[in-house]
DNA sequence: AAATCGTGGTT
DNA sequence: TAACCAAGATT
């Protein structure tokens, strides 16, 4: 906490020194430049749980192949899942298809009411598209912005609860009566991206070090250890033709990498007399996954696939479907790869 | 309302 | 290297 000389000024000052800051240090990026509905959008649904980084190649080849809502409602969806793969979190783009789908027949939504109907966009999105693209004075509440402001008011993660009414408030007021308040909502997204890190804010570089109620707070509480849940591993094992001419494919699971598809695979390890020639690992959100490499007689894998849909990729060919991040890693990989120790 | 949903980079 | 983290939404 700051010391007895503590006396945050009024929303409407901060603000001010907010955009001044903003102005010197933002970054340029592609959806900052054409604010228009679509591309704040799609900025905004890739953004998601995402970095900027990983964004910024996803964001430029997603709008060359779908500059407007129309290209991008009438393309299947498997089209948009393999401009999305990678990415993760792919209900993102599938809720994007079908939200395209519902705009391309009504048209924007011009409220945040109007956003939050369509699939995928909650109140934080909601606000940002109206803020940024439609000048609307409509607050956000993303990861940052609750982590900025929580700071702000001396409000712990722990107590701030994921929909804090305070914090929503003062968001509020950050936007009111602003000139831009798209500017405002990108300036305190920005400012908790590049100044107050999740760990290690750079307090003496944020135009609010005299405002803040934890400028120079001790980490354990500005960034408490959360709970920790132990994940659950799970086993597979994935079954390759012995004569490495390629690879079968089958679809992702239900909801789990809907959409996509994978490498040929069965639950749990190798049977008896399944020698594996490798092993990859993959960690999602919730678990981690081993997966052993076996390799099987062409013909065996046809009988045990039956009447399974499944697509055949040739060893060294593109895959022209969308792969999963861990399909992606078994094929990459090479029996001649050994992990090498440190000297 | 706690779980679910991906991936790549950083520490 | 294991753990943590990033412009959340949905059920």
């Amino acid at each position: 906490m700051n010391p007895s000389s503590f006396s945050p000024r009024p929303t409407e000052r901060l603000r001010d020194d907010l955009l001044v800051w903003y102005k010197e240090v933002s970054r340029s990026l592609p959806w900052r430049i054409n604010r228009t509905p679509y591309r704040v959008w799609v900025s905004e649904i890739m953004l998601q749980q995402t970095t900027v980084r990983a964004v910024l190649g996803y964001f430029e080849r997603f709008l060359e192949r779908f500059p407007d809502v129309d290209s991008l409602a009438e393309a299947p969806v498997e089209d948009v899942l393999k401009l999305w793969e990678g990415l993760g979190y792919y209900q993102r783009a599938r809720n994007l298809h079908k939200a395209a789908r519902i705009i391309a027949s009504g048209g924007f939504p011009e409220t945040v009411e109007g956003w939050m109907n369509l699939p995928g966009v909650g109140r934080s999105t909601a606000g940002a598209v109206c803020s940024i693209a439609l000048g609307q004075e409509t607050p956000i509440l993303d990861a940052n912005v609750r982590r900025v402001l929580g700071r702000l008011r001396g409000i712990s993660p722990g107590d701030a609860v994921r929909e804090s009414p305070d914090l929503w408030e003062l968001s509020k007021a950050f936007v009111t009566e602003a000139s831009d308040p798209g500017e405002v909502n990108q300036a305190l997204m920005e400012i908790g991206a590049v100044v107050c890190l999740t760990r290690k804010p750079l307090c003496t570089v944020c135009p609010w070090s005299l405002d803040c109620a934890s400028c120079g707070a001790p980490e354990e509480i500005l960034n408490p250890p959360r709970k920790k849940k132990e994940k659950q591993i799970r086993i597979r094992t994935a079954l390759i033709p012995s004569d490495e001419s390629g690879y079968f494919l089958v679809q992702g699971r239900d909801r789990l990498l809907e959409g996509l598809w994978d490498v040929f695979s069965v639950s749990g390890p190798p049977g008896e007399g399944q020698m594996p020639f490798g092993k990859v690992l993959h960690e999602y959100s919730h678990f981690r996954e081993e997966v052993f490499l076996v390799r099987e007689e062409r013909s065996l894998l046809e009988a045990a696939l039956g009447e399974t849909s499944s697509l055949w990729l040739a060893k060294g060919e593109e895959s022209p479907v969308a792969l999963t991040g861990v399909a992606r890693k078994i094929l990459r990989f090479r029996d001649s790869q050994k992990k090498r120790k440190k000297p």
